[in-house]
DNA sequence: GACTGCTTTCAACGCCCGATGAACAACAGG
DNA sequence: CCTGTTGTTCATCGGGCGTTGAAAGCAGTC
């Protein structure tokens, strides 16, 4: 209430440019990372987002052209070469490949870059792209051309056998948090889940009476 | 500002009671299941739901307390008795249990009572109702006292397994659509599926080095 | 036939969303 | 210094959401 002082707001930001060094685009896109994986495509707000970058939300269009933009920026890139990923994965003894696949996804699940996925999970069920992006990746990058390597027949049911195994497991285990499966440690994980994808991908799968 | 004539409104649908006989109630938790089943708890609005049952949005509120009632009633109810169907289940032989077991949920599935799983996993990852009546259901109330039966180790990872790869196929069949898990015959399905259960739930699952 | 109560529609409220455009401040080049 | 450019904030827009209260009309009762 001092009256005689005009000089009573430096706590709010001002307006225009900021002292530079700070770099609003970047802190745009890690909190958007994190408010994707929290709350899925349609749960996020871009005014969250903002401000928890500490930014003003018309900055989302600036820098990306809307809340769309954002998330291809944020969630729907690839962390790694999948190609590359494929070729490694292929590399070691085909008996232990389910093996290596299964701890190489919760490897990456489990760190930051995983986060991507998470993201992508819980925005699959109300956000095309997302669940797109999820088939594309999982059924025609990963299986696809692992089982086309290894010369088996039915090579696109076993894809989405495996995508649904591989997915369910991300749902329970990141997302819907099921215990004692969203707690347990990487070997246990790969040792109940393993056998199940080296199934899917090498051995026989028809029915009965086919 | 009011200066248009006050025009004789076109009598399109007339105010009050309808002429009985038309129950408003069930044709809106009929559109409700509908509407649920495509969008999700989000993405489905009241008003769309109101629409599609030829009613007002108010009814809702009228018939259910609000949107969250109306899923309540409309999708987050059990069309069958868990526990009968767990006794049906474990009836047989137990080298068939998982044959039975996938092949059940399939045909349920498939109905259009199996619509209200579809909701539910169309809603679990934006709803907290939807995700704990999924858990609840597939975890607590069926793979739980059904391997309690069995009298087996490990009894609440094997049930989160047999969730995870339960709520994938489901997840990749009905509401992602991957292909050509999605329009595979039960029977392929069954045979692909069942081995994997019939490992979650009776055969050793630990990791190599405890 | 009037009264009473239930059902239904209508109009509107308050809220939050994503997006827009203008005002403004810091920088870069001369 | 002055000038143009670019990054930033602010105020606001248009729209959709779930919900609400009141008016309107049918149905049953006396």
């Amino acid at each position: 209430m001092t009256s005689t002082e005009p000089q009573a707001t430096p706590p709010a930001r001002r307006r225009g440019r900021r002292p530079a060094g700070e770099d609003t685009r970047s802190a745009l896109l890690a909190a958007a990372g994190e408010v994707f994986v929290e709350q899925g495509y349609d749960g996020a707000t871009v005014r969250a987002i903002a401000t928890r970058a500490g930014v003003d939300a018309a900055m989302v269009n600036h820098w990306f052209g809307g809340k769309e933009g954002l998330f291809a920026k944020a969630v729907l890139q690839l962390p790694f070469d999948p190609q590359q990923t494929v070729a490694a994965l292929l590399a070691g003894d085909r008996a232990d490949l389910a093996e290596r696949i299964v701890r190489t996804f919760l490897t990456i699940w489990d760190t930051n870059e995983g986060g991507r996925f998470t993201a992508l999970v819980r925005s699959m069920t109300s956000h095309d792209a997302a669940a797109q992006a999820l088939r594309n990746f999982f059924q025609h990058m990963i299986f696809e051309r692992i089982i086309g390597q290894l010369g088996i027949d039915q090579s696109d049911l076993r894809a989405s056998l495996c995508a649904s195994q591989l997915l369910g497991l991300g749902l329970v285990r990141y997302v819907l948090r099921f215990e004692p499966l969203a707690s347990s440690d990487v070997d246990t994980v790969v040792a109940a889940i393993a056998p199940t994808l080296q199934r899917y991908l090498t051995e026989p799968i028809a029915p009965a009476a086919g």
